[in-house]
DNA sequence: GTGCACATGTAATGTGTTACATGATTAT
DNA sequence: ATAATCATGTAACACATTACATGTGCAC
């Protein structure tokens, strides 16, 4: 498979923000926000070696004095790069939406400084688009539901997800006004 | 391993509400809610497969003359529902509010029927407590990062899940309500 | 000098994904 | 009759998880 895993793309992210080892980017997955990756061994050592060997990342400097321990760090290389901005650059699907894997938003976080500002732009208005027709089926199915049962757990758990999705388009409202308007702000570009 | 998957959670909760073919699950997972499980037959037919050997689900009546299609009706066996509620009844971790899978809310979604009110509430009350810790975690790294860095898109999206999260604390603070007033209304024990 | 955190790796296992294969029944 | 849908299955592959193994440097 040639396709590029959630993984990844984390890694090639976080390897584009600043040069680090494995354990700095699993020590980030434990740590972090980004808890939903599993910081295992055996999951994120391999995949560097897979970036590795399709070129995407290298590590520097192989015998560097500076670091006494046996770390190896990688950099994200320009073949990588371009990777990395074709994988954020994607359109936003409504099997995304459906998904809503961390993959999404990290796509989305990635932007800054990889890509002109009409692509972040471009982002919220295909999220907004599908996430947006998404709900109005799931609230439709809702309807049905209610119809059939009373109040109990099936349909509220439903209710559950249709009303983080409507915060989410409420959300992407929102940082698309606040990235429209800020023309006055430096850009995006990098 | 003896731990049950997502997927096998689905599918015995599923089964509980009605005996299904392997091609009925399917089709739910293709066009309902549930749409974030796969409905590719190479993942469903091993899983049922793998039930039907733990003894949690079974054919019923492999001669069936009702049905001249070729189909195999599962329903659930007495140890399958007992797994079933086992699975359902399980304390919300912080891992399971961060890993935020389709899982748990599906473990909300099942009770019906299956325990006591009282072990809903109890769902409710745990999962305000853990999302409610983890978002209060996250609103301190956002404050870091805002510090950081402008207004830019990795600040936004993790804003974003936040309001996910916040959106979910309400919707459970609601749906506790709702469960706990329900003294009058008929009690959800089996 | 013993224990702990750092740092990387491998092997076994299970499972999801993709793609392909097969055959029955219904509709046209 | 022939296409589409129903219905189940298998094989190859990639990947995550778990557990184990190994070795370094620092602190006490």
């Amino acid at each position: 498979m040639n396709q590029i895993s959630s993984l990844e793309f984390a890694l090639i992210g976080l390897l584009q923000q600043r040069p680090q080892s494995g354990y700095d980017l699993r020590k980030t997955f434990a740590t972090t926000a980004m808890r939903h990756y599993s910081d295992s061994p055996g999951s994120i050592y391999p995949a560097l070696r897979r970036l590795e060997a399709r070129g995407w990342i290298a590590a520097q400097d192989p015998t560097q004095p500076a670091d006494s321990r046996r770390r190896r760090v990688f950099r994200l290389t320009t073949a990588g790069k371009e990777a990395l901005v074709a994988r954020i650059s994607l359109p936003v699907t409504r099997e995304d939406v459906i998904w809503q894997g961390p993959e999404l938003m990290l796509r989305f976080a990635f932007m800054d400084g990889n890509v002109p500002r009409a692509t972040a732009l471009r982002f919220l208005e295909d999220f907004e688009r599908e996430l947006g027709s998404y709900v109005e089926e799931l609230r439709g199915q809702l309807e049905q539901m209610r119809a059939s049962f009373p109040i109990h757990t099936g349909v509220l758990a439903f209710q559950s997800g249709i009303e983080g999705m409507e915060a989410q388009l409420d959300w992407a409202r929102r940082a698309r006004a606040l990235l429209g308007e800020a023309g006055a702000a430096p850009p995006m570009q990098c």
